[in-house]
DNA sequence: TCAAAGCTTTCAATAACCTTTCAATTAATA
DNA sequence: TATTAATTGAAAGGTTATTGAAAGCTTTGA
């Protein structure tokens, strides 16, 4: 996880860098506005930590331009200003969480993890198996991006596949998946809807190989 | 967007309720942390506040039930404990963002606008999809800058699928945010209303598409 | 080579969804 | 307040996608 630190204090840049580096987060401190506005363009982070009072931009000004320039990521101000209009104007220009000096060290690691979890997915777990996504938490598969159209029975068989991406899944227990409390179905229904979901995956490279006599696999080739 | 207020202190309640009320949330209101069980199974919500000094569970303690339910909404707490350690506890249990009566009706509001954008719009109070615009604050929906003309029901239909564009979005949830208090509709009520939103945000380039056995999905076309 | 296992296509029944219409209600306007 | 307009939700009939069964074809491995 990497974080921007943009704070001009010597003394406290250098403490949270320590104690932030200590607890696994990989830090780059800059002082300036003009400096973080350069390093954002030539390196990738996940979030932002943002003093307001720096010396050569105003910290919601800055604020503002990472907003209005769609930098998504989440930012969390950190200032000596303790009056409510700044730490309203600090959250209402887009700001994700604002915490007034002097702080504790332990309740800054806190809120960094909740927005973290909260902007990364805590919650909803995405497997991604080539060009296929997975959204566990909605049951939702993408195929570049876009949503595959499936119907909610393809959708199942896919998902199960996905899930064990790799490995073989047999077919009772995709038949299990598929049917209500164990209602039979006909014998070649898995094969029928193997066939419409390779067809719909195809054109992404996915591949769905038969184990004879075992069951199906999603192959996972991994040469990323 | 609906909010759960966990509150059992009932002035401060009810004028949550009339403040939040007052700026286009729907809010409903619970005492107690069996009845916020209760009716977060029975009905959906956008986000909780939750007060930590509730008369039969631990605050906490139904936090970390939530989250051990993996249920992903987000939580700000708001209570009178200000010592630092159920702070970070609170946050370290799963909650989004932290609150200390007394508090600041203004600061709560831009906090809860803050959570909002950051778990459905991104970064923005303003969520864009493609020509429509939907701004948060204030549960406006324009279209190329122009008020579009809808009614209050299709206006909350349009606003849950623009929350969650490019998300597949149930009828039942969209049932629950036209009915109040779960009174049945119509089988095809959300039909008819999808319907007539479809018809007004056609010229718009925007559509609405069905995922037969789930749901309905506002397309959200990237190619900006 | 010949079963067995799997593949593919087709088709009718059905369930899910769409669309229109209309009457009842509510809100707006003169 | 009387009139008009807009909103709402129920009903009914039309449309389309999904489903699963059937039947014939192809591959595989003993």
């Amino acid at each position: 996880m990497n974080i921007l630190l943009i704070e001009d204090d010597e003394v406290l840049a250098d403490g949270l860098l320590h104690t932030l580096s200590s607890i696994g987060y990989r830090v780059s401190t800059v002082a300036t506005a003009s400096l973080a506005e350069y390093i954002l363009n030539i390196q990738e982070f996940d979030l932002v930590i943002l003093d307001l009072g720096l010396p050569d931009i105003d910290g919601l000004r800055l604020l503002r331009q990472f907003r209005s320039q769609k930098i998504p990521l989440p930012i969390l101000i950190l200032t000596a200003r303790d009056d409510l209009n700044s730490r309203i104007e600090g959250i209402r220009q887009g700001a994700d969480d604002y915490m007034t000096k002097p702080f504790d060290l332990k309740e800054l690691e806190v809120r960094l993890q909740a927005l973290i979890r909260r902007c990364y997915g805590g919650f909803s777990h995405i497997i991604k198996i080539g060009r296929l996504h997975l959204d566990t938490s909605n049951h939702q598969i993408l195929a570049d991006g876009e949503f595959l159209s499936l119907s909610s029975r393809e959708s199942a068989v896919l998902e199960i596949l996905l899930l064990q991406a790799g490995k073989v899944v047999c077919k009772e227990r995709i038949a299990q998946r598929l049917s209500y409390e164990g209602e039979a179905l006909a014998d070649n229904a898995i094969e029928v809807y193997v066939h419409r979901v390779r067809k719909k995956i195809k054109p992404f490279d996915a591949n769905i190989r038969t184990i004879r006599g075992l069951g199906y696999l999603l192959e996972n080739e991994n040469h990323d």
